[in-house]
DNA sequence: CGCGGCTTTGATGTTCATCAAGTAAAGTGG
DNA sequence: CCACTTTACTTGATGAACATCAAAGCCGCG
């Protein structure tokens, strides 16, 4: 176990509750962490998956790059939210990107050990079905739900994104430029900011560059539902 | 081992190549096998997920019941490709429902069985895990692909669907509504009819009612790519 | 035979993307 | 550190794409 301290670790529930402490060891052992400041690229599209990989703190982006310059978001993460689990058991290559929004750090597990540790231990693979599951789920859900929302249904549906699920309050900035709002939720750059500026003149928000102060949160909720 | 054939059936090894014969046996003595005419209600929405069900024959729809009488197909799915994979591990009850668009046979073998196995069989986890992977990200990708298609990409890419992945051949009847595929690209009938007769006007194709004949599957392609 | 759902077409209006043009902010090299 | 370049942001004008509304024919089914 030398100096590893996977043990004591808050991820530590996330997947690996039912690894036994020498298998705890061995994935610890062999772990590694990196640190990504914010717009640094961390997985790139088309590059071999060599690793098992999950968020230990920051904010992230998942994208597909679509070759004429343009990206297309599949989703923001955080810890907890970011597990690599979407195409690794069954590719070979990477088929999005991932890069840091906000600094971020990182651990990294040979996916070849994960690999083992799921035919050896029965527990460990169950768990990660669950999660996977959930996180697909989830996945499928919301790109569903974005999909029939209109442009300022969309736009509330981010601002209380970042307000709920972020940052925890109704005051933030924006991690984000509004290009990247766009490739989010499928709208132009210039709507984003149309409908952010609609948002201002109605008294829903106020803008300071990237910083949002959501102040009524009841209407929001209403654009976002019925959007 | 009674009067089980699941040893002999092509879909074995979808599922349970990994599966030891004794195990096989406790798998097919408890399989259930129903059959479902056109238009029958498979999977409701809602329900409690008691069972691991995956489709022999036929052809069926998933979509989500949005409440207001309104339907949201998230795909349509033949043998080998629908399996009930997506939720049945993370959610209690369905959150989505499954419907037979033609006369369709479908497996059943009880969650809880499926769960055991995942736990004892480490190989047959991975499997899984693999099935799993590839089902979610080829929907994903699905989904975002359409999105990001004008309606006449759209209904090009569903025409090919048909005529490449399911009948084989560029004639065919369609086994859907105007207005189930109207649920299933986010658009309204009215544009699905419009853009259908665009197509014929154009000589792409011809209409007979339900039946399709694909005359220039070239241009098709190239709507549905540039669309 | 009549009723309801599916299909079709046309007319109309809304929503949204595109184009254009300018300001502000942020990075870059001397 | 400043001039320069690039990138992000903002607003308005225009047109295209698409939804909605309306009306009528068709088909299957009780």
């Amino acid at each position: 176990m030398n100096n590893c301290n996977c043990e004591n670790c808050q991820l530590k529930s996330l997947f690996f509750e039912n690894v036994a402490e020498k298998e705890l060891g061995l994935l610890c052992s062999s772990r590694q962490e990196r640190q990504y400041s914010k717009g640094d690229l961390m997985i790139e599209q088309g590059t071999e998956i060599r690793d098992f990989t999950y968020l230990k703190s920051g904010l992230v982006k998942l994208y597909k790059d679509l070759g004429n310059g343009h990206h297309q978001i599949i989703k923001f993460a955080r810890p907890f939210d970011f597990v690599n689990l979407l195409s690794i058991f069954s590719e070979k290559t990477y088929r999005y990107s991932v890069a840091a929004l906000e600094d971020s750090s990182v651990c990294y597990v040979s996916i070849d050990l994960v690999k083992e540790l799921i035919h050896r231990n029965g527990n460990f693979a169950f768990d990660l079905l669950q999660k996977m599951s959930r996180i697909t789920d989830d996945l499928i859900n919301t790109t569903l739900e974005i999909g029939r929302k209109n442009l300022r249904g969309r736009i509330a549906y981010v601002l209380l994104y970042f307000a709920n699920s972020v940052y925890n309050k109704p005051e933030f900035d924006l991690p984000v430029s509004r290009k990247e709002i766009a490739e989010l939720i499928e709208m132009t750059t210039e709507n984003v900011i149309r409908i952010l500026s609609e948002f201002r003149k109605d008294g829903i928000i106020k803008i300071y560059g990237k910083r949002i102060e959501i102040e009524n949160i009841k209407m929001l909720e209403q654009i976002a539902q019925f959007g």
